[in-house]
DNA sequence: GCTGATTGATACTCCAGAGGTATGAAATGG
DNA sequence: CCATTTCATACCTCTGGAGTATCAATCAGC
């Protein structure tokens, strides 16, 4: 059995004349009837009902009709599918992307490539960005938006956007009342910032910005979490160095400060080494078009 | 392309090797490479990336592999059912089926049947007899119970119990103080009746009742269904004589009595000529079963 | 860097099976 | 009863899938 046969029989079934059928089928009749006679034998049932006048489906036939259709258009499908996806118009594309790129980059990211690509269906990876980038390299991720700089084999990069470190503290901080801080302020706190493990970018930009004028930062807390350190820091636990894109739905009782000279770093789209989706180079694209023109919410 | 192709993309995406993929699909490494290429070349786009080393799918690969695997596994199902559904074992009976037998015939019939057949799909209609009788004539009911003795050309038939006409008036009618009636009871009461085009056994039967002692019934409303004949029976628009099975659950306000004599017919399960379903026999089997041992339920 | 082993690709041959033509057999209609 | 329609059978042809032998490329180990 093949498509094939399946095809002979859906044109007999559908015509219910071997002479028609077998022209459908762009042959002659005779060998058409010998293929449907051979199906019947290695199916092991007759699907046709049938005298030298008249053919009419059996049982069996009606269906295996049914059942042929169905398969003939999957079967169809998945061949035609199959260009699509090496030309990138469908698929599936795994992003991954950090927490702080989940408020305005990534979304704008989805949905013009959703608009470009609707049959390329996106998932949704959040991680932090050590494990991004090791889903990168081993290809469990197609692309993703971290931090730039890394140091991992990417094959493409591009930048979205830049981000920069801001300050938040509790509303009745001492620190609330200054307009602007810098590192000497921060000598006496209790910092709370993820490990090293987690975000390397942040955590050595927070400790390069506080060791410039020489002063030794007190990690008091490290959650893993940029959602965990604004939730400690509203409990009074400490203050934290934040990217400024998370700082822009704050919660009641906490506040954000501008912080002098304040650390930048960019938030960029980047490919895996090991994936070659064909679904990528669009997503590059837009981001390329997005590029510059994206700005990240700043605080009211 | 075909599903053969489609077996060997599979072996080869599963085992990543063309030798371990030839000799599972039986055959040597050369034509194997062969037919992958000629699969790629078909299709319009590469499924593998390969070099003299290293076999990997890529990402037009990897959707195409689930599909395969969806659309042989129909494909097999469909061939594997042909069996089934010649056989009588799995498929779909369409069985019709007059109001009267509602109660207590088909939902015996289908209960011991679905014990027997469970991937037969039972297709209940529930048609008055006239329609039952053309629909089994044209096939497009395999098996229906109704009445017996019918002149349609039906290729089996077999009792599945008698039943017997019985009279039903209002509660406070001047017949519901009789243990028992007679024809000549009617002679001036407003009957009612479904039409011979519905059902010719019961309406010949009320006729012929009455007609014995020489009494002409009159006919005073003529609806086509029996639950409608004792709604308006109950709503004291006139009387009726309906089948027993139809008397168990009477709405309050109705009563049924006996009557001398009773007209009696047959509840048959009878084949249609036109369709040859496998699956038909065993549901006369189990008809038969069910036979004389099954007893309409009478009025308490 | 050379050598042998592994693995995919290519060249050539062979044959099963799919398709063509001619024709037979059964049923239908006038 | 004959012409026509329609499915089945007989026989032939040839495409295309599969086998064998072999090449080419890559990698491991000395």
């Amino acid at each position: 059995m093949d498509t094939r046969h399946m095809r002979y029989f859906v044109a007999l079934a559908e015509t219910l004349h071997f002479g028609h059928a077998a022209a459908r089928m762009n042959m002659s009749q005779p060998p058409f009837s010998r293929q449907i006679a051979a199906i019947e034998k290695t199916l092991g049932a007759r699907l046709f009902e049938r005298n030298s006048r008249n053919v009419a489906l059996t049982a069996a036939g009606r269906h295996f009709l049914e059942e042929c259709r169905a398969v003939l258009a999957d079967f169809d499908a998945a061949c035609r599918d199959v260009q699509l996806v090496a030309s990138g118009v469908k698929g599936e594309l795994k992003l991954g992307f950090m927490m702080n790129a989940a408020y305005s980059v990534v979304p704008a990211l989805v949905r013009l490539y959703s608009e470009k690509r609707p049959d390329v269906r996106l998932v949704l990876e959040e991680r932090i960005p050590t494990d991004i980038e090791e889903m990168l390299i081993e290809g469990r991720l197609d692309v993703a938006v971290t931090f730039g700089g890394s140091p991992a084999t990417h094959l493409r990069t591009t930048l979205l956007a830049r981000d920069r470190l801001r300050l938040i503290v509790p509303r009745d901080h001492r620190l609330a009342k200054l307009d602007i801080a810098g590192p000497t302020d921060l000598a006496t706190e209790r910092l709370i910032a993820a490990p090293a493990s987690v975000t390397p970018t942040l955590r050595d930009a927070i400790r390069n910005y506080c060791a410039s004028p020489g002063v030794v930062p007190h990690f008091a807390l490290e959650p893993r979490l940029q959602h965990t350190i604004i939730r400690l820091v509203a409990e009074g636990l400490g203050i934290a160095l934040i990217p400024q894109s998370l700082c822009a739905d704050l919660a009641e009782g906490l506040i954000s400060r501008p912080i002098m000279d304040a650390p930048e770093f960019d938030i960029v789209l980047c490919a895996s080494a090991a994936s070659s989706n064909p679904a990528v180079p669009v997503l590059f694209e837009v981001a390329e078009r997005l590029g510059g023109a994206l700005s990240l919410r700043a605080p009211g």
